[in-house]
DNA sequence: CACAACTTCCTGTAATTCCTGAAAATACTG
DNA sequence: CAGTATTTTCAGGAATTACAGGAAGTTGTG
C-alpha cells in the first residue's frame, strides 16, 4: 500500500468498518481512497495504491457504481476511465440513505403490505398481523419522512438540525396559538383551521 | 419450522433481510419470532419453532441481549428465561439507532477526531485532512441532532415527522420576522441578529 | 452434595463470501 | 481492419462465517 500515513489511516479504517457496513473490505478501501483523493483516479491507480488486484478493483467500482456513490470522468487524451467521490457530504449522505432504503427497507415494506391483506387464520397470527401493522405504520412514517427531507437544501436542513429539539418548542407555540384564536389565527403563513385529520399536516 | 403462515413468512423475510442488515439469518429469525409473538418465549420454544440447535437459539439470543433488543423475563415456577421484544416500535427504532450509532458511528468518529490533530507531512495528506474534516463535522452535526431527537417523547417526534418539509416555513418565517424587526424582536424566543455562525442554535 | 434444569463454550463441518489470475469482451487508434 | 489499451467476466482456491452437536459450566433444589 502506497498512501501517505493520514490517508492510510482513513482507508483502513474504512476497510474494517465496511465489514459492519455491509460492503466488504476492498470496497470500503476504495471508496475511502476515492472520498480523500484530491484528483480523480483510475482502476489502475487505485489498485496499485491499496494493492488490490487490477479485478478485484474492477468489482469494487462496479458496485460503488451501482450504489451511485462514485462519478465516472474522462480526462482529455486518456482512455481510461476516472472516478471520484461526490466532494459534498450532504449528497453522498443522500444517495446512501436512498440505497439502504432502496435495499434495506423497500422489500420489507412490500412484504408488510401482502402480509397486512391476508385473513390471519389462528390466534396466533391475528397478533403477529396486528404486530406487523405497527411495524408498518411506522416505517411508512419514517420513509415519507425521508421522502420529504431529502427534498429540502443541504443548509436548510443544517439549520433545522442544529436547532435540535428546539423545533419542539414550535409545536407548543401553535397549539398556544391555536388556542387563543379559536382556529383562526391572522398570519399569512399559518392560515388554517384545525380540521382533525390534516391538523399535522399543515403549518 | 412450526408456526402459522403469516408468522412465517414474517420470520423467513427477516431472516433472509438479516444478512443485509449485517446480522445473520438465524438472529433475524429469532427477533422476527419474538416481534409476533403474543407471549414472551423462551429458547426451547424458539428452538422448535424455528427448527434450530438449542445451541444456536443460545447465542442468537445473546447477540440480541448485547443489541438491547430483547428484554429478559422470568415466569414464576419457572426457572428457564424468557425473552420478548419490546412492543413499542419506536422504542425499538430508538435503541437500534443507539447501537448501530455505537457500532458503526462512533469508531470513525474518533479516528477523524484522532486524525484531525495530527500534522499532516504531504500535500496529499493536506486534502485528505481537509475532507476528513468535512465528514467529521456532518457526523457530529447528525450524531448531536440524534441525540437531541432521542429526548423527544415519541408522539411529539411523530407530529414533527408528519410535518415533514413544512417545518422548513418556519425557518422562512422566522427570517422574515427578524428582517422585519431589525435584528432584535419583541418574543422572548428569537432574540438574536444574524451574525453568521451563532445565527443557526437559536430558536 | 448429588441431581436436575438450563446456559455457555468449543469443535468440526458446511456454506458463503472474497479475491486473484487468466481469458474474454469492449473501446479506441492509426 | 489489425493492433493495442482498457475493462469485465469467470472459475476455482483461500478465508471467513454460520451452524449443529456435544462437553463443560451454572444455578437452583432436595
Amino acid at each position: 500500500m502506497n498512501i501517505p500515513p493520514l490517508t492510510q489511516r482513513f482507508v483502513l479504517h474504512f476497510g474494517e468498518m465496511g465489514s459492519r457496513w455491509g460492503i466488504n473490505r476492498t470496497v470500503g478501501q476504495i471508496y475511502a481512497l476515492l472520498y480523500v483523493s484530491a484528483k480523480p483516479l483510475n482502476a489502475d491507480e487505485v489498485a496499485e495504491a491499496l494493492a488490490f488486484s487490477r479485478s478485484n478493483v474492477s468489482m469494487g467500482l462496479k458496485e460503488l457504481q451501482s450504489w451511485n456513490l462514485v462519478k465516472l470522468i474522462h480526462q482529455p487524451n486518456d482512455r481510461r476511465e476516472y472516478f471520484q467521490a461526490p466532494d459534498d457530504v450532504w449528497a453522498i449522505f443522500r444517495t446512501l440513505a436512498n440505497e439502504r432504503r432502496k435495499r434495506e427497507i423497500d422489500p420489507t415494506l412490500s412484504m408488510l403490505r401482502d402480509a397486512l391483506m391476508e385473513q390471519p387464520s389462528v390466534a396466533e397470527d391475528i397478533h403477529a398481523q396486528e404486530r406487523m401493522k405497527q411495524m408498518h405504520g411506522f416505517i411508512e412514517l419514517m420513509t415519507n419522512w425521508l421522502d420529504e427531507v431529502q427534498k429540502m437544501e443541504s443548509s436548510t436542513l443544517a439549520r433545522l438540525m442544529q436547532m435540535g429539539t428546539k423545533v419542539q418548542k414550535f409545536l407548543e407555540i401553535k397549539d398556544r396559538v391555536r388556542q387563543a384564536f379559536g382556529g383562526k389565527p391572522a398570519g399569512q403563513g399559518a392560515a388554517t383551521d384545525h380540521t382533525t385529520q390534516d391538523d399535522h399536516g399543515q403549518l
